[in-house]
DNA sequence: GCCAACGTTGGC
DNA sequence: GCCAACGTTGGC
């Protein structure tokens, strides 16, 4: 079992619309970066992962999402009405990855990049890494858990 | 809104 | 295959 952090701006799909998605459950299309995707198609079911809002004052971790079906083709790579349609792939070569997610948790506050910051533990996080633009990253089991904790201790 | 960091593109 | 130019991401 892996854990990873997934970022969202929320102005095109916050925790909120993730919570009113229906089973809360979303396909986690639209990602174009090829590290991204090889890390997408690493998850597993039942893989734990974080759910940032990027873009956001202040940018937040806002809950806890797990991994419902594993990498299988986004087919808006290749739907030209797409704002994610990339003209090299097709349903022969799909390129691009999607999994599915269920929503598992809205934390009662969210966590602020810079209270992450603070955290000893959570020296090297990949998200707390100068220049880090990865939208689909790994998370360490201790890295995961310390983040819950400050979770549960805010409320 | 600024700008540093990063990924991609394309001329050579 | 190098690298400058460009576009995007995302914290601040």
């Amino acid at each position: 079992m892996k854990y990873w952090l997934f970022k969202s701006d929320p102005d095109s799909f916050s925790i909120r619309d993730f919570e009113k998605a229906p089973k809360k459950t979303t396909c986690w299309d639209g990602v174009r970066n090829y590290q991204a995707r090889n890390y997408l198609r690493e998850a597993k079911v039942g893989d734990s992962v974080l759910f940032y809002h990027s873009q956001e004052k202040p940018p937040s971790v806002t809950g806890v999402c797990e991994v419902v079906k594993e990498a299988y083709p986004d087919p808006a790579a290749w739907s030209p009405k797409s704002k994610y349609f990339d003209p090299k792939a097709s349903p022969e070569n799909p390129i691009w990855a999607m999994v599915d997610v269920r929503l598992v948790r809205t934390f009662a506050q969210p966590i602020p990049i810079d209270l992450l910051r603070t955290q000893p533990e959570l020296e090297g996080m990949e998200l707390l890494r100068k220049g880090s633009r990865l939208s689909v990253q790994p998370v360490t089991s201790e890295q995961f858990a310390h983040v819950l904790k400050l979770a549960d201790a805010q409320k």
